[in-house]
DNA sequence: CCGGTCACTGACAACGATTACCTGATGGAC
DNA sequence: GTCCATCAGGTAATCGTTGTCAGTGACCGG
């Protein structure tokens, strides 16, 4: 049933030369004579002959290989990162390892440790709350994709978290809004961190009261999102605008607003998701582009590989503000 | 800057031994001193040693490492099946190369070929429709996902493709619906030829009529199915309910009925998307779980790496239709 | 006291490819 | 005709780990 494999030992044979010989065709080395690396052409033909990725991977020192890790692959957020990532390394013959920290540090750490020990060419991660400071021991090139990573000084591919989150508090308050709620993952979270300043920068340059009851910062799911919404809309004063700090959220979000029939709330999220042009009202957004960030991502490590080194200074992708109809609910409340 | 690695050869000088016992020390071979086990494994600590797993898989002949193979990494559906697989990998300490072969059969065999001469120990694949004849000739287990593939007769995790169709064209026409539209992804997808296959089945088993213009068998994404469904909506007589295949071409199909505000047609969904409960009318769908397909497909195979011999019977995964609302929605135009 | 287990350990080869180094041969320049 | 540069290609070492097999004592029953 199942053949011995074909060994580059077996084409040399078959192509009466040495193996060293044989590999030279193989990777494209000039110095071989016209006539040689014809046969040797036709025994990895006909043969079949793949070679055994392992073994030179040993003998490099290096895998073809690039590592990414992110907090959840099912997030489409991620899972779009991902996809993008794959495209870009399908033409190199690189392949992609893709593994998750399940938001959890202590596995975040094992899940680095793991690619680096299968001696990954690169590294792509979006960085949970680990310190990362193992990385600047070891020569693997790493980027860093949507969050700067805490205890190492190296640039990462991001957006403006602090400013797009106070544009978004800015926008809200021109239609009249005061009582503005935040919705964020954990501040555990560097992005959560940032979008909450920038909320509470704006909320200040505002005027506006800080209220703790209209921050919800443990939002790790659509779920929980759902949950935190549906208990600020039955504070004795609810808020008359959400600002959701992660499409993820923003799902939670609008199933609350949706099923309790309160779609007169205004609504901005930070980053886009499917459905969002199609409800009724539609979904303002910041357009925070999974792709964008993962191309920009993969083209500085492919650099990296290529030798250039690495740099300190962050890539700041531009975001703008997708106006839908659900950012733009005047706040009727406002008064009362 | 970068510290050289350390080998398995420096364990052993600093624990005194030969690299051998070290190695069993390290793989928990019962047969080693308490005394020297604890001296390596001080070494081993002190020194922060880490397995070179490339060369441990080429000594083994195989790399801890499962392969996937999905047409698009992006879509829901795959990242979540994508995702169930890793968390349940992890605890074995096996890592996932996933890969896309983008609906390009020749990219298909390729991407195939690359994981295999990378060793993987098993590979879970969503064939796209290339012949997997190959596998045949190959000892690596494989189990394949959602879909069965041709040229070869291995048993397959898959849904009721057929029946769950025809049930879902009865159901419409038990509102009435006598008008009924399809939209599929290509044919040359096995499970779309199977859901049309149902279709037509109820269609021809109810006595109705089956129209050409009322099916779009090319929707590949979101954008496609939006365009077939106004194209179908802009016929002089429309069809009164719509079946889309993909929960991805389900997506086009709402934005079009919503964004024409045509919402008093029926719908009905193959898989479930996030905002299909949200939604006004909520839609109803067929609930096509990647993550249930997943789990039982990565059980599988882990039986499989066990040494259980492969079984050639399919192994087909319940699913519900659940009635949200579209799909019960009456055909007011029926008796024109 | 001896042969035989048993527990523990190490030397060596091997996994399959790449590469440092070397050998011959060829050919043009002088 | 000699010499050196260049080209083709071979030999053997190497990457880091693990399987095979052999070897050392210790211990035990007879």
């Amino acid at each position: 049933m199942s053949t011995s494999p074909i060994r580059l030992r077996d084409v040399a044979l078959a192509a009466g030369t040495s193996t060293k010989t044989a590999s030279r065709v193989i990777n494209g080395d000039a110095r071989v004579a016209v006539d040689t690396r014809k046969r040797v052409q036709e025994a990895v033909d006909s043969l079949g002959y793949q070679v055994d990725l392992m073994a030179r991977s040993l003998r490099k020192g290096v895998d073809d290989t690039v590592g990414i890790v992110v907090p959840t692959i099912g997030d489409p957020f991620f899972a779009k990162a991902i996809e993008e990532i794959e495209q870009m390394a399908l033409p190199r013959g690189i392949n992609i390892l893709v593994a998750s920290n399940s938001r959890d540090p202590h596995l975040e750490r094992k899940v680095v440790d793991g690619l680096l020990a299968r001696r990954v060419a690169g590294l792509i991660v979006t960085p949970f709350s680990t310190d990362y400071s193992v990385l600047e021991r070891v020569s693997t090139p790493v980027v860093f994709l949507d969050r700067h990573p805490e205890g190492i000084n190296v640039g990462a591919v991001i957006v403006d978290d602090e400013g797009s989150a106070h544009r978004i508090v800015m926008h809200l308050a021109s239609f009249g809004h005061r009582r503005i709620a935040l919705l964020t993952d954990g501040l555990t979270v560097k992005t959560s961190r940032l979008r909450r300043e920038g909320y509470l920068r704006a909320m200040g340059e505002l005027g506006f009261p800080v209220e703790v009851e209209l921050q919800a910062t443990g939002c790790v799911d659509a779920a929980q999102a759902e949950a935190c919404t549906n208990h600020m809309l039955d504070l004795p004063v609810p808020p008359t605008a959400i600002f959701s700090a992660r499409s993820e959220t923003s799902l939670g979000v609008v199933r609350a607003l949706h099923l309790r029939g309160r779609t007169d709330i205004a609504f901005v999220s930070f980053g886009d998701f499917a459905t969002a042009d199609v409800l009724n009202p539609a979904v303002t957004v910041i357009d925070h582009d999974p792709r964008v960030l993962a191309r920009k991502a993969m083209e500085m490590l492919s650099e990296r590989l290529d030798g250039t080194p690495a740099s300190a200074d962050d890539f700041v992708i531009p975001v703008e503000l997708i106006a839908r109809g659900s950012g733009e609910l005047p706040a009727l409340r406002a008064a009362s």
